[in-house]
DNA sequence: CCGATGACTCACG
DNA sequence: CCGTGAGCCATCG
């Protein structure tokens, strides 16, 4: 298993109504220093993948235009006031029994 | 092999 | 809050 793989994995099991940041995914993934590799992982990413559960470190969206991914988010009660997202509300905090 | 690029991040002014 | 610059590293031409 290669690391853009882990990565997607890694996405699908983020909860809906919950986020988690590049530099996370990173980490959990294995690699904490290439949060932009999961950046374009996600360039290609499958339909199956919650992409957009995806944001920049403090909670920012650095997709262009941002406006899709904030409405799925909104969709899943994930508020965006002034373009941010509070990741003290929403992050995702993997438990002990996730990945084995 | 080299240089440019980018859905990143952090430190500084 | 915004711009800059420096690390970072796989991918591409």
């Amino acid at each position: 298993m290669d690391f853009a793989n882990r990565v997607l994995d890694i996405i699908r099991a983020v909860p809906p109504g919950q986020v988690v940041t590049y530099g996370q995914v990173a980490a959990l993934a294995g690699y904490p220093h290439r949060a932009r590799q999961v950046g374009q992982a996600l360039r290609n990413c499958a339909q199956d993948v919650p992409w957009h559960r995806v944001l920049g470190a403090g909670g920012s969206v650095r997709v262009d235009p941002p406006q899709k991914q904030l409405e799925l988010l909104n969709g899943e009660g994930v508020l965006t006031q002034t373009g941010r997202i509070s990741l003290k509300k929403y992050q995702w905090l993997p438990g002990p029994l996730n990945f084995l």
